[in-house]
Formats: structure tokens, sequence, C-alpha cells
DNA sequence: TCCGCATTCTTAGAGATGTAAGAATAATTG
DNA sequence: CAATTATTCTTACATCTCTAAGAATGCGGA
């Protein structure tokens, strides 16, 4: 989450030099500065970042399971599992589970989760509004256009080129060295 | 970084329901897609996601200081020292003191490092091809422009509607009671 | 010149997210 | 029906990033 004044050193960044395959990184920046800018507006209502989507599911679609949840919010369930934690203790959830299963945990908003909804919304959309000011809508369009595009063909990614076997390689696996090295910087200097 | 199982099912809830304002989450997505497509090819090479953006700083710019670093990169100092030293233990890169400055630490790269060069920037072309792949250059022209429109809309937000502070709000100011209470879970059980 | 402020690096610790693995429960199938 | 398999939640721990604060150093003005 860069501050203001890092925005400012990006943009010069892009406007200057601008190579080649620069779209992806371009992106990242985008993505970067509008969950800062949401962020901000969130935190003036005690709500994470983290949370908004979450509840913004849940907004529409009450009771889901978390791992329900966690497939519409595109993360994996120990994500969920601790955002649907810190939600509960912030009192804007509950977990509940519905007799016949003992295995699923549904989530349902309380009234303060679901009250929630009228005041951060508008944030959502007061952001939407100053990101794309002044670009037309047809812009806006191919923009929209082109992002799923590349979501659809980065989909298909994964499983891959063949030659390897590049499925998802625990990231563990290479870096250990770093991971054990970091571990015993640690722990030399506990208490 | 949801797995492509997950990626399906995200793009599937673009396909059906794209109601208004979901510009930004779809920002997000495909920068999802783009880091996780990139880092599983990276990781084959032992490079984390993470030190992908500081190598390619280095490539174009050897013997920055961490500051210089953080600055290009858009992220805070901390981030680049922990990455910097996990870099520099993996043998990438090496810190430096030029005489006559004891507080300016410079990063330069080891010969290794600059050897992944030309390994890693195909990769970053490759899933470059991949996204764009079926999207004509005027729209990827536009996208990169709305992109940057955002970019520079957003910049200038934070100082903001005067009728707040607003102002980088302390992440922790309200989100202490969740915190503390993880804190005290955790070491409730610790050895 | 020297003192105080600014810069730079570092440390501490929180939060979000991921993978891996365990435990409980449900579902399925021989 | 019972045993195996799959699902769901949970715990453990690693990584990346942030804010806050400390320490060392450099710099500029009284």
């Amino acid at each position: 989450m860069p501050r203001p004044d890092e925005l400012q050193s990006i943009l010069k960044h892009w406007r200057e030099a601008v190579p080649e395959d620069r779209l992806a990184h371009l992106i990242r920046d985008a993505a970067r500065a509008q969950a800062r800018a949401l962020q901000m507006r969130l935190l003036e209502h005690a709500v994470s970042f983290g949370h908004w989507s979450f509840l913004r599911i849940l907004w529409e679609a009450n009771g889901l399971t978390q791992s329900e949840l966690s497939a519409r919010a595109g993360v994996m369930e120990p994500t969920t599992y601790a955002a649907v934690t810190a939600m509960e203790r912030l009192g804007l959830v509950r977990r509940r589970q519905l007799s016949g299963n003992r295995k699923n945990v549904h989530v349902y908003l309380t009234p303060k989760g679901r009250a929630l909804r009228s005041k951060l919304i508008p944030l959502a959309e007061e952001v939407n509004r100053i990101s794309v000011g002044g670009v037309s809508a047809a812009d806006v369009a191919t923009t929209r256009r082109v992002l799923l595009a590349m979501l659809d063909n980065l989909a298909g990614d994964g499983a891959a080129p063949a030659n390897s076997v590049r499925r998802v390689p625990s990231t563990r696996e290479l870096s250990r060295l770093p991971a054990r090295a970091q571990q015993r910087a640690r722990k030399s200097a506990p208490a």
C-alpha cells in the first residue's frame, strides 16, 4: 500500500519509462492504488480492506458456508477462516451450524454487519468514480473487456507447457533456505 | 494466489454477474492471475515473486541504495530490507557501503543475480504474451492508457475531501481488538 | 563549530494470504 | 452396514507487506 508521495513517483515512472511488456506491472500498481484508496475510506468505519470482500459477498448471499465464501472470494480457506473469526469478534457476522450437519459452518451477518452495507457501498462507488474520472465509458468498457480476456487467457495456464510439472510447485520447495535462515535469525533473540 | 480451478470460478463470476462498478475487483483479479502465472515460472529458477521486482530494478540500475530501491519498487523500506536480506542469502546480491558514507547501503548484483536476467525476462514476456493473446494492440494500448489515468486520478487521493483527516490513518487504530485477540490465542499455546 | 533535525537502515510486530497437515464429519461403495 | 474416501473446518507456519519506533549517521543553520 504505497503512500501518496510514492504514488507520485510511480506515476512518474510510468510516464517516463514505459518500455514494452509492462502491462502486468501497471495492472498491479493500479490494483494497489485502488485498494489503498478504498482502504483509507473503509478504516473510518472500522472495516479493514480484507473484510470488505467478504462483507460484499455476504450482503448478496447471507448464510454461506466458509468454503463457499472462500470460493466466491477467490481465496483459500484458512484466509476465510481468519477473516470470519476477526469479523465475528468485531460483531459483524456470526457462525452458526444448521441442524442436520455438524460439519458445515454457515456465516450470517449480524444487524451491525448488514447495516454497514449502506455506508460502505457508497465509498466503493466514490473510489470508482474518482478512478475513472475523465475516462470515456467506451474506454472503460474496453479495459473491462481486455482484463476479462486476460483473466480468461491466464485461467488456462498452470496446466501448461507439458515440458515440466509446473503444477503449483509448493512454494516452500525452493524458498526453504531463506525460510530457515529467517526463522533462525528470529529465534536467536527471543525474550 | 488462487489455483487454476478457482480462476475458472472467478471467471465464471465475471461473465455472469458484472453489475456496475466492479472494475476495481476485476483489476485485482487480473493482477493476481498474472502474478500467479509469473510466480509459477519463477519458482523453477528459485526466485520468488517478491524478489523479481527488485531484481528487475537492479538489472537496470545496479548499486542503488536500499531507500532508492524502495522508492522504485513502490514499497516501504522494511519490505526492501527483508527482500535484500533474503536475496543476499541466496547469493543474488551483495550489500556494500561506499567509502565516504557509512549510512547508505548499496545493493549490487552478484554474477549469479546478473545471470538470472536472461532466464527470467523471457518468462515475464511469455506471461505477457499469454495474457494479451487474442487482444488487439489497440485495445491493449487503450487499457494501458486507462490504467495510467486511473493511477493518475488516484494519486491525488489521500489529500482528500477536506471533511476528515483521512491521511494514512494508522492501520492499527481500529483493528487493535482483533489483533490483540489473535496474539492472545497464539501465545496461549506456545511450546 | 556544534546542536538539532533529517535520512537511512534496522528491528518489532500486525495483518493478509498461501501451503501443508490434522481432526471431525459426511458420503460412498463393496 | 462398515470401511474407505472426500469434504470442511481448523491449526501451524511461511512469505510479503505495512506501520511504528529505535539507532546510527549526515547535514545545515545558529
